[in-house]
DNA sequence: CAGTATCCATTTTGATACTG
DNA sequence: CAGTATCAAAATGGATACTG
């Protein structure tokens, strides 16, 4: 793996670090699709939540610099983007932000939650 | 942005609805500081990634209005910003996510991560 | 001290057309 | 299909002056 391209970290905070990488609106949203079996690019831009290719394509090579997922290009196939087990350790992360979600925000609905939990 | 903020969140998914309360990188910082002990406006503003007073202000303002922080003002005193119980659910995601920091971004330093772990 | 107001630069985004 | 290019619009941010 490649060293991670260097990011503009505001402090040595682990937390404020982690959020300098995934601390925004989109990356754990693509993270979940992930999770969720989907590996293509206009399998992610069919999101519900509605995000336009040229976010998607800042996103995931920002992710892949960072070494959160790779790319995975056989032959003349499709490119696959998978998580890496660096990422894959925020599932739990992940599962919990979820669960937080369905507790105290109404209305929201998880058909892939159980899962999830369920893989661990 | 003193309007009692309604959120427009992008789907039902309790993920994203999440990250649309939470999800940018100041916010669990300012809620790590609270955490950490601190209460007053001038103290979020010393943090070590330095925000702005405004963007200090926009913050609070909106954990407020989502019921994630309180405002406690007694008397002429100064204002003191609480996290609530909601708020306190997300503590161990906090402590998971800068673990995960201090494992893999190297030179991070949290002199105060094992005093939050001991409190759980 | 606790914020708010202002000004302005930078970033981010959406929509969509376009290319291999 | 998998992206990239482009352009305009909007959100966000920093710095700082200002008020009760």
């Amino acid at each position: 793996m490649t060293d991670p391209a260097s990011v503009a970290f505001r402090s040595t905070c682990p937390l404020a670090s982690v959020l300098d990488i995934i601390g925004d609106k989109w990356t754990l949203v693509i993270m979940r699709d992930m999770l969720a079996g989907k590996t293509r690019f206009s399998e992610f831009l069919d999101s519900p939540e509605g995000l336009s290719p040229r976010v998607l394509s800042q996103r995931l090579s920002f992710l892949e610099s960072q070494g959160m997922i790779q790319k995975v290009q056989a032959g003349r196939t499709h490119p696959a983007y998978v998580l890496t087990d660096k990422a894959m350790e925020l599932k739990e992360v992940g599962i919990r932000l979820a669960e937080w979600g369905l507790r105290h925000i109404p209305g929201r609905v998880s058909p892939y939650l159980d899962k999830f939990r369920d893989e661990d």
